[in-house]
DNA sequence: TTGTAGGCGTTATCAA
DNA sequence: TTGATAACGCCTACAA
């Protein structure tokens, strides 16, 4: 790699005009601008990134933190995160943390260090505190998770609503028994989705056919079935999954057990990925806006990082119930 | 974010004894160590990686290329990655470029300006001739999909020996209308792929029953059946989908024109992704082994980093037919 | 054992 | 319009 002192010389300039040339050509001469134009060209010459930023202390990059890549839910956050970056040419990478506090923080110094301009969390692995801490100190932004503190920007939807939403409507379709399959309070957003189910079953005088808490993934599906099964003589009229590898791993587990759905039981998701227009039978499942949470957390953190006010901290997205085949 | 100078004012010492602290504690007596130490937690300082980099032209960090995030066979390759990145204390960055050339390029160029010290590129964005350049000036690895040129380190499986010997298998269970449902060669391991079976086929003097290039996703399998029913007046005994999207997609098509898996017919997947197990009917399909590329390539990668030789560029891994109930 | 000073590749200020 | 020079934060000869 060529460096500018490189080009200087062999245009016969000093460093100073070639890094005019490259940020603003219009203040030197055109002549002198085309001799560094073609020793830049000669020596394929490119910028350092790291000596420019060490100067600037700014990247127009920002960093996003995932949990893990198999999660196909953040594909779709993802690309709004990327559309959004490119409408003001920041470039975006992506870091796994696999839930591991340390990793997490690794990753996160790479924001005191100036390596990137901001950061778009999307997996909590360490303490709200110090999460808070961090929001503090860079421009910062939590999505498709809710965190509690209200200090923190965060975009996420409505969790309780949605599943309060979602639980009506299975009632008003003339289910009476219904089964939740959540994660406890392993996710808060799980919390908030029980407690917004629950709500919608009491105020219709119903109790829970079944509650579990094994998780959100395709086995905790399973499991949760095996132990329904276990503890009840028959089936409910629906299962409310909160996410739709967890409805997927409950259909594969029905379909084991000799059950069909949606003849014998109802089976309803939670996030819109991919997998659940794939999936056979088709799932009914609510789904997240997973392209504007992306879209919108990175326009937050840019305006923070550009030093644009931002109007509030918790940004709640439109969810909605999509009908497909899981469900009668 | 205090800075090196702020320690050292603070402990009483010059610059160069907090660097050493940092970097050769041995170095530094006892006394003088404690108080930098001091120093360094009370301002909670951590060392700037930018001016380390700039200095050392070392990051420890190697950078992954992807094309897309929705992909899970890369979810298990990255694992790989980085179990292998975390024994030399490596982090790993992702990006992903959406098979945009130019976004490749912006990335690639975080290995010009040492940004990271090297890169596993999955995503082959740009013309072969160029990422030969690349891989000469710094440290390179293509992972998952093969190249065609034997100077760029690279480690797949043998597509055309892992579709020779699926197909000659097919055969051997005594299928005989055979469909072959690839990509083309939009990528070159469908060529290989489809050069395999085609293989295996004429062997036994067996022309395939019908032959489509959509493409690997889940949409091309749908379509490919459609066209395939347009085209034929009965099933195949068997159709070899090119990769598990495809697989579950011309699954899900076959569902919908009333076709039953594995009763009406076969369907044999490639890659061995996660939805292989849990799709219903699980997948009989072509494993991968999706952690040993990416455990061997971080391997490669950081041997070129640290200046050790690598034996040959060529690492074909071994692939696996792993029989689900997709198949009769 | 510790300090001084130069340089990694940029950009920005100030003079010329 | 251009050039000299001082940062940015760090590491490492070399000197003390």
């Amino acid at each position: 790699m060529a460096t500018m002192k490189e080009v200087a010389d062999l245009a016969n300039v000093s460093v100073a005009t070639v890094s005019r040339v490259i940020s603003s050509p219009d203040s030197v001469r055109k002549e002198t601008r085309e001799r560094v134009l073609n020793a830049i060209s000669a020596l394929h010459y490119q910028p350092n990134y790291l000596g420019r930023t060490l100067r600037l202390m700014k990247t127009k990059r920002i960093l996003v933190i995932l949990h893990t890549l198999s999660n196909q839910f953040f594909s779709r956050v993802m690309r709004g995160i990327e559309d959004r970056a490119r409408e003001d040419h920041y470039s975006v990478l992506v870091s796994v943390t696999r839930g591991n506090a340390e990793t997490f923080r690794d990753y996160a110094r790479m924001l005191q260090t100036h390596e990137v301009d901001g950061c778009i969390i999307t997996s909590l692995d360490v303490p709200e505190a110090e999460l808070l801490k961090l929001s503090q100190e860079a421009p910062v932004v939590c999505a498709c998770e809710p965190v509690k503190s209200r200090r923190i920007p965060v975009v996420s939807i409505d969790d309780e609503a949605a599943a309060y939403e979602t639980v009506s409507f299975l009632i008003s379709k003339g289910k009476k028994k219904i089964a939740l399959f959540g994660a406890g309070d392993l996710y808060y957003s799980s919390s908030l989705r029980l407690k917004g189910a629950l709500h919608a079953l009491r105020e219709n005088g119903i109790t829970p056919f079944y509650q579990s808490d094994e998780g959100y993934s395709f086995r905790s599906g399973s499991r949760a079935l095996s132990a329904m099964l276990l503890a009840k003589a028959e089936l409910p009229d629906a299962i409310f999954c909160f996410s739709d590898s967890c409805a997927i791993g409950t259909i594969s587990a029905l379909d084991s057990h000799g059950f069909k759905v949606p003849q014998d039981v109802s089976v309803i998701g939670f996030d819109n990925t991919a997998i659940s227009e794939m999936f056979v039978p088709s799932l009914t499942t609510v789904a997240q806006p997973q392209h504007a949470i992306g879209y919108k957390a990175a326009d937050l953190l840019i305006r923070q990082i550009e030093g644009k006010p931002i109007e509030k901290k918790r940004y709640a997205l439109q969810h909605e119930i999509i009908l497909r085949d899981s469900m009668s």
